[in-house]
DNA sequence: GTATTTTTGTTCGCATAGAAACCAATAACC
DNA sequence: GGTTATTGGTTTCTATGCGAACAAAAATAC
């Protein structure tokens, strides 16, 4: 496997965790962005959170995040309240419905998934995590350069690119 | 790492690669998966293939084919054609603009990519090609299922499902 | 030859994702 | 207090991605 395959091979990934989303979307009626962001209110102090903290932590694109809440506002699973003392910030608001699709969800796709990749040797495992992060850092070029006392890394040059070439359907 | 972390950092993985894709668009004014679109044209006989044969090699839904194909001849890197024979067949001929277009892109972009991954030790490369090779037989439950003369696997579940929980900025 | 099934690719609808533009509110500066 | 800079979130636009529906053409069955 050389460097094509990789990348063909991250498609491929991206491309079932995709199909995933649409698969429990279609089940449960939400995506995994909208799962995240419910899980998070939930876990957040009175069921609430900030955009922009559900933005962060999502890691993610502002308009992206303001779309979501959207669809979840239209879902009744989530309300957008004022927040006293800035009126530029929309306080997010876990609804009960949205509190109680999440008890629905979430713990049939963690157990399914966590089985699997537990069943795994514990090196192997290991191998997974080790190589996800190596990735994340090759293409994560931005985050490794701002911050340069991390490790020791060879000096990577400014532009990362992609590439991409011949993909064999399975 | 537990899964969780697995699935948040593929998360990031899925990200880091698109705000590739959309460097390489503002810079070239063409997506990857328009590239890779080309690039099989390219490749091709008589620099033609059909939207069948494309679809298959990016491994993507029909309508999502056709969309990157129409965004590709607004831009007349590529035409339809029809095909002698079967009229329900449309043609995909790489245009000399698209030809051009493609020498100037590729190089960069695999250039870079290579370089990193090269510079890892190569066990290191190993351990990622076989992590991912890993990822995709657990992600991709179908394929298994769809053929059991592969390997031995343990018994797997109709349904996966994938969890999320939270995830960190960094 | 006719009826049925399959194939091919397009359209439509929905969701995710990012960039850019925008505006109101807040903070910082003088 | 007035001016400038920053922040927070929305809107618009573009592209990718999937599923469903669809129509025409080809293949298959009788």
């Amino acid at each position: 496997m050389d460097t094509t395959e990789i990348l063909i091979t991250i498609r491929r990934i991206v491309r079932s965790i995709n199909l995933e989303s649409k698969k429990i979307q279609k089940e449960y009626g939400v995506s995994i962005p909208q799962l995240l962001c419910l899980s998070y209110l939930h876990a957040s102090r009175n069921f609430q959170s900030t955009q922009g903290e559900i933005r962060r932590f999502l890691n993610l694109n502002s308009s992206t995040t303001s779309g979501i809440i959207d669809r979840l506002e239209n879902k009744g699973c989530l309300a957008r309240l004022p927040k006293q003392g800035d009126k530029r910030v929309v306080n997010i608001a876990l609804t009960s419905k949205g509190s109680e699709l999440l008890k629905q969800v979430p713990p049939l796709l963690h157990d399914r998934l966590s089985e699997r990749l537990q069943s795994l040797p514990s090196i192997k495992l290991q191998q997974i995590q080790e190589s996800l992060v190596t990735l994340v850092h090759i293409l994560d070029i931005e985050q490794v350069e701002a911050s340069p006392m991390l490790t020791i890394e060879e000096p990577i040059e400014e532009t990362k690119k992609e590439i991409s070439s011949k993909s064999q359907e399975i």
